[in-house]
RNA sequence: GCCCGGAUGGUGAAAUCGGCAGACACAGCGGACUUAAAAUCCGCAGACCGCAAGGUCGUGGGGGUUCAAGUCCCCCUCCGGGCACCA
């Protein structure tokens, strides 16, 4: 009777087996008297948010660093491949809300329900260095970092806009806003509310954060890309305009095109610029529709769809001057101007720009031409139309700049700023400060006191950590949760040791996901975030994989941990990694998978009817990993079909291959050993190179399932003996190795029955040997004019001579020839012939 | 609007450096085994014409470069993603 592949019997064998033996997936030391004397290899899958089951965008993201972290360690690396868990979040609080489940409770059973399947899935972790973000030995060390930061200005206090609810009475996190509403108040609006709210000087990065970009050729050029719009630097020219009746004021306004000044005919304010309320001082029919346009702005901006506002603008009556020209022009309020980009002012130009253009158009304002276009063509006698934007110029009606180019006029007048103190040369970043308040409960405290007496006081590093209470009812009413905690509210001041009131605001949970990385290499320190010696061994990651979704706040905020940690000398590495990986999104029935589509595919299913391996390799086969992948359910059927194969084969020729076992192979293997042996080094080629970097696994699967296809078509050989022992167990031990980093259980099973030793991802790579592999006769298209006509066969080393003769010798290339002889004949040897014909 | 991706059989895809388009699978069809089914095994399978041998066409559309284009260049359409009043 035939045995039957049952991977509910075999996978959890060898998981309990495994489970039982944490140290099989530990890396070696980085230093000690146990060192590795191997080379070292930082694998990392991003963390997952622990809502309690896993899905298969998460399955797809492991699998691809599983297999890479397996093969890895099967080519003598010393590898690190650590899990955790972004532990802390706003779902706890939801689910303690529904559920009357704490927080900490909640995360903590989820934590251990995907644990379990992480392990069913057969993903080699090292979870000796598990990092949970909510727990106190790791959050403490965010409370650490933000008291660095604070000593060196990069943490910080200021008012800033929220989004708040009045019905719940607190603040909603961005995600809780629903078109502008309240998520649990559908028909209240959200207001935008001014709150001291902390900081972090992310900006300080600004240059260096676009800089380091440049030197990441292993990241994806899309994410650096979105990178790079996002941190938005744009150099320009900061300018004062004087201000009619009020001397003492300034208009600075920000212009990436000073050139064009000569040609600003109006200077337009951001409605909340300081200066609107003086100019509008006594005037309530101006007042009121600077209130209006804010008020609309504000229900915009909340709605999330600001761009799509008509522009508009208020005179107000008011002029400003320039300082180049002396020129008197209106000041304006208008609506498009961002108070948070630049200066919240701007000089309008419409002839040189689309904006101010439309803007003038709209409301009759003078349209100067100052740039002259240089005309390429003669031919073009009718003048550019306007708005005309490029620096292809050269200025006009601009008093003594008259006749410089774009370039040097902008050179020029910032000189001359400069020297007369109203301007100067200024770069301008898109990238805002990072806001790190948070006032919700399930977050890390920020270690901050307020004291009547003192004001601002950090606590000290020997009070950290700031605890988390416990014991807490979690209620959407009254503002920040811990704020009500009375235990937590009040505390001594650490400076002058009377009654002071603790921040209740707790820390954005990038924050959590900014550094675990780096607390995988010591995890269990209790003196300091991690050792920076052993972060230098095991530091930059080698490789990171995970979605795109990530690609700019988590990457970034990661990039800029690293950095101030660098800066505060704990690594000496400029980025967190090399290579990034970006993985394609799981898609079925043309759509993501989610709840609201009724279109998630639930991994424990497709585990209990196919098996982890199965699971797995479907999600490696599909598509190649980047690109999105199309769950098929009969697809995953198909894979278990074909592992299905792979046991039945080895279990078939197992005892043969142990009959060999030991024994070396004949020195000049012939037939069909030799086909056999040529199929298995070219495949063992191939699938070595898809590893090193291509990652295309569906070819690496691919590649083997031809094998596997081989070696059935050639079973009565192996059944017979024309194949010796020796070969059978080569072959049959290479598959196994090969599917090793794919299908881990499926693989041990079988290398165990082959008589191997230990663990399969134990075991060193096969290496191809490459005379074995090379096909002595191969098959070359013969074309004429470019159409295939005639294969022929040659001998692999044929060169061109030969080519020529075998291609000419031929019954059907001769009949397309018709007599006629080439005027010209191209040879590719190991390629193809193509003999053109008149 | 701007910036990235992508488009190849009925389906997922392959073709890594310009050299046989469709490997490997899925679904399908035909056959073997079976009382039957499942499982398994063998075979067919881009479209069109043809009994066949074979031929013609064919990688979103149009043009170009080349002996040769899915691949390179120019223009366009559609789909997906990101950013978006950034001065």
């Amino acid at each position: 009777m035939e045995v039957r592949y049952i991977p509910g019997t075999i996978e959890p064998k060898w998981q309990a087996i495994w489970a039982a033996n944490p140290a099989l997936y530990a890396a070696e030391p980085a230093s000690g008297p146990n060192a590795s004397t191997k080379p070292k290899y930082y694998v990392l899958e991003m963390l997952p948010y622990p809502s309690g089951q896993l899905h298969m965008g998460h399955v797809r993201n492991y699998a691809i660093g599983d297999a890479l972290a397996r093969y890895m360690g099967m080519q003598g690396y010393n590898v690190l491949h650590p899990m955790g868990w972004d532990a802390f979040g706003l779902p706890a609080e939801n689910a303690a809300l529904k559920n009357n489940t704490p927080p900490r409770q909640w995360t903590l059973q989820n934590i251990a329900a995907m644990k379990r399947q992480m392990q069913r899935l057969g993903l080699a972790y090292d979870w000796a260095n598990e990092v949970t973000t909510c727990l106190p030995d790791y959050y403490r060390w965010n409370q650490w970092f933000f008291l660095r930061m604070y000593e060196r200005g990069l943490a910080y206090r200021k008012q800033s806009k929220v989004n708040w609810c009045n019905l719940c009475a607190t603040v909603l996190a961005n995600e809780q806003v629903i078109d502008g509403c309240c998520w649990r108040h559908e028909d209240t609006p959200v207001e935008l509310r001014n709150l001291e709210q902390w900081f972090y000087r992310i900006t300080a990065y600004a240059q260096e954060l676009l800089d380091g970009l440049d030197h990441l050729p292993g990241w994806p050029e899309k994410v650096r890309t979105m990178q790079r719009n996002w941190i938005g630097r744009s150099e320009g020219t900061e300018v004062d305009f004087g201000v009619e009746d009020f001397p003492e004021e300034k208009i600075r306004v920000f212009t990436t095109r000073v050139d064009t000044i000569f040609g600003a005919t109006s200077v337009q304010l951001a409605p909340e610029h300081p200066l609107v309320e003086k100019l509008i001082a006594g005037n309530s029919a101006l007042a009121d529709a600077v209130a209006a346009m804010l008020d609309e702005q504000k229900r915009a901006r909340e709605a999330g769809d600001l761009g799509a506002v008509e522009k508009q603008g208020i005179a107000l009556g008011s002029y400003a001057t320039n300082p180049y020209s002396g020129e008197r022009v209106p000041i304006w309020v208008a609506n498009y101007v961002l108070m948070e980009y630049g200066t919240g002012a701007i000089m309008s130009v419409p002839a040189h720009d689309e904006r101010d253009f439309e803007f003038a158009v709209k409301y009759g304002l003078e349209i100067r031409k100052v740039i002259e276009p240089i005309i390429k063509s003669v031919k073009t006698d009718e003048s550019v139309a306007l708005p005309f934007i490029s620096e292809d110029g050269l200025l006009v009606n601009s008093g003594t700049y008259d006749g410089l180019s774009c370039e040097t006029a902008q050179k020029k007048l910032q000189a001359v700023a400069a020297a007369a103190g109203f301007g100067e040369a200024k770069i301008t970043f898109r990238l805002r400060d990072w806001g790190v308040s948070r006032q919700r409960y399930w977050g890390t405290p920020i270690p901050m006191v307020n004291c009547p007496e003192d004001g601002l006081v950090p606590v000290p590093d020997n009070q950290l950590p700031v605890l988390l209470p416990e014991q807490i009812e979690i209620t959407q009413e009254g503002g920040s949760p811990l704020s009500r905690v009375s235990d937590f509210l009040h505390t001594t001041c650490p400076k002058c040791g009377g009654p002071a009131r603790r921040e209740t605001d707790t820390m954005d949970t990038f924050v959590d996901s900014s550094w675990y990385f780096y607390r995988y290499t010591d995890a269990q320190n209790s003196n300091a975030p991690f050792d920076p010696a052993v972060a230098k061994y095991w530091f930059p990651i080698d490789q990171y994989i995970g979605g795109v979704e990530h690609a700019i706040l988590h990457l970034i905020y990661s990039r800029f941990w690293t950095k101030v940690m660098r800066d505060l000398r704990l690594i000496v590495n400029d980025e967190p990694a090399t290579r990034l990986f970006t993985q394609g999104m799981v898609i079925k029935d043309g759509a993501k998978m989610s709840k609201s589509k009724g279109n998630v595919v639930s991994p424990d299913d497709m585990i209990a009817r196919y098996g982890a391996d199965a699971t797995r390799m479907y999600s490696l086969f599909a598509a190649p990993p980047d690109r999105d992948l199309d769950w098929q359910e009969d697809g995953v059927a198909g894979i278990s079909r074909f592992l299905s194969r792979v046991y039945r084969l080895v279990m078939r020729f197992a005892p043969i291959a142990l009959v060999g076992a030991g024994k070396r192979r004949e020195a000049a293997p012939a037939g069909v050993s030799l086909a056999l042996l040529r199929k298995l080094h070219q495949t063992i080629a191939k699938i070595t190179q898809d590893f090193s970097g291509r990652w295309h696994f569906n070819t690496t699967i691919a590649a083997i399932m031809e094998l596997v296809n081989e070696l059935f078509a050639a079973e009565s050989s192996l059944a017979t003996g024309e194949v010796s022992p020796a070969v059978v167990g080569e072959l049959l031990r290479s598959l196994v190795l090969l599917l090793a980093p794919l299908a881990p259980f499926l693989s041990q099973e079988l290398w165990a029955e082959l008589g191997g030793k230990g663990e399969v991802f134990k075991q060193p790579w096969p290496v191809s040997d490459t005379a074995l592999a090379r096909e002595d006769e191969i098959e070359i298209p013969v074309q004429v004019n470019g159409k295939l006509r005639a294969v022929v066969r040659v001998p692999a080393d044929a060169d061109k001579a030969a080519l020529e003769a075998a291609a000419l010798s031929d019954a059907k290339v001769q009949e397309w020839l018709a007599g006629k002889t080439p005027v010209k004949v191209i040879l590719v040897p190991g390629k193809l012939v193509n003999l053109v014909v008149k």
